[in-house]
DNA sequence: CTGAAAGCGCTTACAG
DNA sequence: CTGAAAGCGCTTACAG
């Protein structure tokens, strides 16, 4: 079947082309007759309109973009991230966007490729994962080029843009009274990398804790990681010396990490030392291994940023809007607490 | 800065739009001295092609899609599919193609969005992750709109569209060799889906193993698994009254089920049971915990799939094309061979 | 080597 | 409620 356009079908049903146009579109000052004749002609043909020539007519791709920014992309495989592409894509799905896909795997890469996102006039809107390494540059220009966007993340400057995040400073705050309430004094974090907003809340949370229970914050339980498993696995080793006898990781993966050290290290969980992290992503292995854990949930998340996202395109930025989602304790083993009652 | 087009280039530059159209995609019958001149404006304005024009004139939008069948969807987070993508978008971003990324969830959306995506006419071609469910719907579909397309995984018809594929048979039978060749003799197989080739090829290479080496296939040492952690800890729970002595997983996933299961029946890995998996994704906790597995080169795979398509795409499809990476034994220690040299 | 002109397939004021 | 026409910003034969 040749590729139809509006004018093929205009011509069998027998009015213009503005006319189909409109029925496509979903005009209502059509009459029934006229638009059921449209209709049944654009369903025996199977007629789709292109989607380039819509582009360039009515300014609008239907295309929204995501961009993981190179601080990100060693961490892609980290299940946080396939979860909220799933998310976001679904969400896409549902209201007929297209979503395009950048993962940029250097501060190269990024450099070439990112300007084009924006100039090339292909792109709606963006969604941008919020930058680890606290730069801003893409969101500056980003904000520049008058493009549409939300952030993932809390953003560096949450005044000036519209973002989506999870609460993690209650997050974290609650992971640590949970370890507080269970009676545990020497209470050491893994934080994510200090650089990003994330890292920074999840720390700030631990604080928080530590403060309202009056427990003094001693600096040497604190190892920053980067959310990787070895990292977590390499924090640990430095935190032994220090005799924790609880850790908080601000990331499953890092939490997995002070699993596998304190195992070999030959001290045993959660009799020796305490786990608790932050992520509770469903079908990992983490969660069979029973870690008590601060739930996050990302495909909302994602759903979220995408309706955001979408509203701003359709109905104009006004003023920045956000979004921050509710966290929650999921208590299994690792803090050897299964049967306590969630405290929040 | 408002958008500029062709037409406010040729005029700063003093030439005609058509002159500015072949500076910009490098066509060689120009004068070196316009070429500069319309190069410098170029740098100056920050001029960049309209996307949404350009595909409407060329019939070229260089956009590929990446599609996951609904049947995938819920594996999408095992680390296959992000190292997958991964690879994917580094290739893309390289060659300055823009992907498009569809994950259906579910088999009503996959039918409501599938169709558009053929005819919008936006995508130059597509890669699709091969059907576990073993429907090859999408490709036939693809076949009949003659969208240029490589298939991820074996086909079901292998003759008729190009793909890449890892060298899953070969693969297995290599994990089962090892087995063998460290003296294990009831072998039993985690099996993937046995409607997807990916199951099939895996078990397979189980199966000739097995009969290379005389060691007769008992079909009750067979179980059917679908990739995930669970259903590799639910086949365990059956196979252990089977007494086997050595477990093939076909994904690490389900290897990681499996071992699970082990330790909670009270047996060792691999004194009771010598553990083998497959894939060696990096960064997984998976490798952390000393799974011998068979690593894919899933990276590649990606690189690999994204050439192909450009290629079919730039120069015509011809006849089917097709790519099988090689796949490699790598020993740690849930088979009891640390020392072993590989017996490839 | 370069330009004028047609055309890609839509949308959208403007009329009526 | 509907149509004729201009325009979106490019590419690409066709001439010269």
């Amino acid at each position: 079947m040749p590729n139809l356009t509006l004018e093929d079908v205009a011509k069998k049903a027998g009015v213009s082309r503005s006319t189909v146009s409109r029925v496509v579109n979903g005009f209502d000052s059509i009459s029934e007759d006229v638009r059921n004749r449209v209709l049944k002609v654009i369903e025996e043909t199977g007629y789709h309109p292109n989607a380039a020539a819509r582009a360039l007519a009515s300014h609008r791709s239907k295309i929204i973009g995501l961009i993981l920014p190179h601080s990100v992309s060693m961490l892609f495989t980290d299940p946080y991230y396939p979860h909220l592409l799933k998310g976001i894509s679904q969400s896409c799905n549902q209201n007929q966007y297209t979503l395009a896909f950048f993962l940029f795997s250097s501060e190269e890469d990024e450099k070439v490729n990112f300007t084009s996102i924006t100039s090339m006039g292909l792109l709606d809107g963006v969604l941008v994962q919020s930058d680890h390494f606290g730069k801003q540059r893409i969101v500056n220009h980003l904000l520049e080029a008058k493009m549409p966007h939300v952030v993932i993340g809390r953003p560096r400057q949450p005044e000036k843009v519209s973002f989506v995040d999870v609460d993690n400073v209650n997050g974290a705050n609650n992971a640590v009274t949970h370890l507080v309430h269970l009676g545990y004094q020497r209470i050491s974090t893994i934080t994510g990398p200090l650089q990003s907003t994330v890292g920074i809340d999840r720390r700030d949370g631990y604080l928080n804790a530590l403060k309202k229970h009056a427990l003094g914050v001693d600096p040497e339980l604190i190892e920053e990681g980067y959310f990787t498993e070895q990292s977590g696995y390499n924090a640990m080793q430095k935190l032994f010396s220090k005799n924790p006898d609880a850790v908080f990781a601000a990331s499953d993966m890092m939490a997995f990490g002070a699993i596998r050290a304190i195992r070999e290290h030959g001290l045993s969980i959660p009799e020796d030392i305490a786990v608790i992290g932050f992520d509770d992503i469903p079908l990992t292995p983490l969660s069979n291994l029973g870690l008590t854990t601060i739930h996050q949930p990302v495909n909302e998340l994602g759903e979220q940023a995408v309706r955001l996202l979408l509203s701003i395109i359709e109905n104009g930025t006004e003023t920045p809007q956000n979004i921050v989602l509710k966290t929650r304790l999921i208590i299994r083993s690792t803090c050897g607490s299964d049967n306590l009652i969630d405290p929040q």
